[in-house]
DNA sequence: TTAAAACCTAGGGATTACCCTTAGTTATGT
DNA sequence: ACATAACTAAGGGTAATCCCTAGGTTTTAA
């Protein structure tokens, strides 16, 4: 019996360059393979995978949300993020959304065979350099993705004026309240978000979205 | 006579998809896949295709240079950029480096082989979208996405310690440089990225890739 | 092989950000 | 109406940032 593999990823080179070395696998057999999230959704109505390839990068939902969504819909389906970049919060993110692995576009064939089987044993499959990577991080705070900050109406406020890179004298003029004021709510974002300067406001503040 | 057709991209599944789908068009001979620009050119002493598709983000050397020199050693080269993301600017530099086109990497077959084939023919290619995009820019927008600002290799160790949120003394400690040194250095990255301040740094660091 | 350019270095001085504490004044909701 | 949270803002520091200037070194190009 083989495992039953499907691929989700808007670059349609490599949905075709993933599917072309699969085939060349044993035992494994591409059940479908999709551009969207939307795609992947219908597709799953009808037949699902043991193993689902999913890109992050998707233009019509996150692959971190697909994650949570899929997962929801079919429990035991094992998710294998695709990403370019090595970044440490995405993997992390999939990771605590339910997904089993992640491996970066640039594996070849033997890893992909491994995060397969891997996978399909029910164990998590994580390329050893972001094995490390998120080891190094989760050492410090504020990482896990289920932390949502929740900032008040005028820290949101100060928050978009530091972002204009405005400095706290021209950001007390723009809201019409004092030095001091602008002063305090910037440290409240500072001590809601974990941050230690104003850029790792600005960070943070990207990273989950709070402008 | 066929084409002869190279690739060069470090994500292995990209290489393999354009490949697999170079494969299924008639009158086209892959020739040669390389994962790196170094690669490339050792595989070009030997043998040089009519069309390379080359990456922008290579471990080594950056595709924008390579474009460069491979245009110098081998003038009626054809060279495709490749990329995930549709940075105006990056195809710009491209082209301005003699390029004959871009593609995104969710090209399907048939913009593959017109691709090809309009390269081929010594015109240049461009994908609707990136014409239309190149073209709003050309016409005085104010956001200025081919400005790219080149840092040195100390501003560029500076500013990931920006972004890591050290302050200006743990930087100096780090680099064994005096605190002065640091405080030049982050002045010159504010001035070549028209930053005001640490977060603009940052804004434009994220945006234009610098990290 | 020079001269120019670019880079790294770092000082003084002014400004701003950061970090405490404390505390009065509005809204918000049960 | 009453606790809770949010907004406001003061004093008083320390530390960091920002800005200008400039000497020394390395790299690049004529």
């Amino acid at each position: 019996m083989s495992i039953k593999v499907s691929i989700t990823d808007d670059h349609y080179v490599v949905l075709r360059g993933i599917e072309t070395l699969l085939k060349e696998l044993p035992n494994i057999e591409v059940l479908s393979i999709h551009e969207s999230a939307k795609a992947t959704l219908e597709q799953f109505e009808r037949k699902v995978p043991d193993i689902l390839f999913l890109d992050i990068n998707l233009p019509d939902i996150n692959g971190i949300v697909l994650t949570k969504q899929l997962l929801k819909l079919y429990p035991s389906l094992k998710i294998i993020g695709l990403t370019n970049h090595e970044d440490v919060s995405f993997v992390k993110r999939m990771l605590d959304n339910g997904a089993y692995g992640y491996l970066l576009k640039n594996a070849h064939k033997e890893e992909l065979l491994t995060a397969i089987e891997t996978v399909n044993n029910g164990k998590c499959y994580l390329q050893k350099e972001m094995q490390r990577k998120i080891l190094d991080q989760s050492l410090g705070k504020h990482t896990n993705a289920a932390f949502q900050p929740k900032l008040t109406r005028r820290e949101t406020e100060v928050l978009k004026a530091i972002y204009e890179e405005l400095t706290t004298q021209q950001i007390a003029e723009k809201l019409f309240i004092s030095v001091k004021t602008v002063e305090a709510h910037r440290m409240n974002i500072m001590s809601k978000l974990g941050a230690k300067n104003s850029v790792g406001i600005i960070k943070i503040a990207l990273e989950k979205q709070l402008l």
